[in-house]
DNA sequence: CGGGCATATAACCGTCAAGGAATATAACGA
DNA sequence: TCGTTATATTCCTTGACGGTTATATGCCCG
């Protein structure tokens, strides 16, 4: 049971999971829209099952598979700590600069 | 040059990259934190310097690394379309479900 | 200059997972 | 039932990656 970091790693599980991201699929469509050979497809979708990632119906002789969010929302979350690397408000930052002291010279006019 | 997932795969890059988030660290530091071999450390930090998550700064002899956002930020963007799975107010994932067919099965609050 | 600490690199090995080809399973229609 | 479509599984090979051990490089200080 490997971390959900392993099974995102692989390009085309990421571009099966990108497509499902829509909508769902079935085995087929994936195939085509890809251009991967269907037993891939197949194999990625079982890592993908059986991860987590994915859940499948059955509609006939389709499997028509669609995302279940669990797995990514643990992704998701281990980025959490990093975020504040890029997203943070640019106020919170000066906050924090300014309670350590930082007295910025100038260059910040408002 | 393969893509920002497959580096982060690695469990010891992730215990890596999540003790940077914090402060920045040497080499020495990490080797002792994570109670793993200094080749070892080298080698992740050089996997992870080349596919630009961290950078070092040379202090005396040792080498002290920090992170580097875009990678991640990457990541996090390619997680953006998923969000909406789980972030999402919950009218809004009703709205999915309907769409994405309807699946009678219970339990449908959480 | 030489020795010791901190870090990087090299070489080797074992493992594991992805790709491809062939085949198996399952469900539908006639 | 048979044939056809849709999907899953098996077997095999191959390449990449991580761990380990040993060695190299670089920098400081006596």
């Amino acid at each position: 049971m490997d971390s959900s970091f392993a099974i995102v790693a692989e390009p085309n599980r990421r571009a099966i999971l990108s497509l499902l991201a829509t909508s769902e699929h079935s085995v087929g469509e994936l195939e085509t829209q890809l251009q991967m050979p269907q037993p891939s497809v197949s194999k990625h979708l079982r890592v993908l099952r059986e991860a987590g990632f994915v859940e499948s119906r059955v509609e006939a002789q389709r499997r028509v598979y669609r995302i279940r969010p669990e797995p990514l929302k643990e992704v998701d979350a281990w980025l959490a700590p990093f975020r504040r690397f890029w997203n943070d408000h640019l106020d919170a930052l000066e906050r924090h600069l300014d309670r350590m002291g930082q007295t910025p010279t100038e260059g910040k006019n408002r």
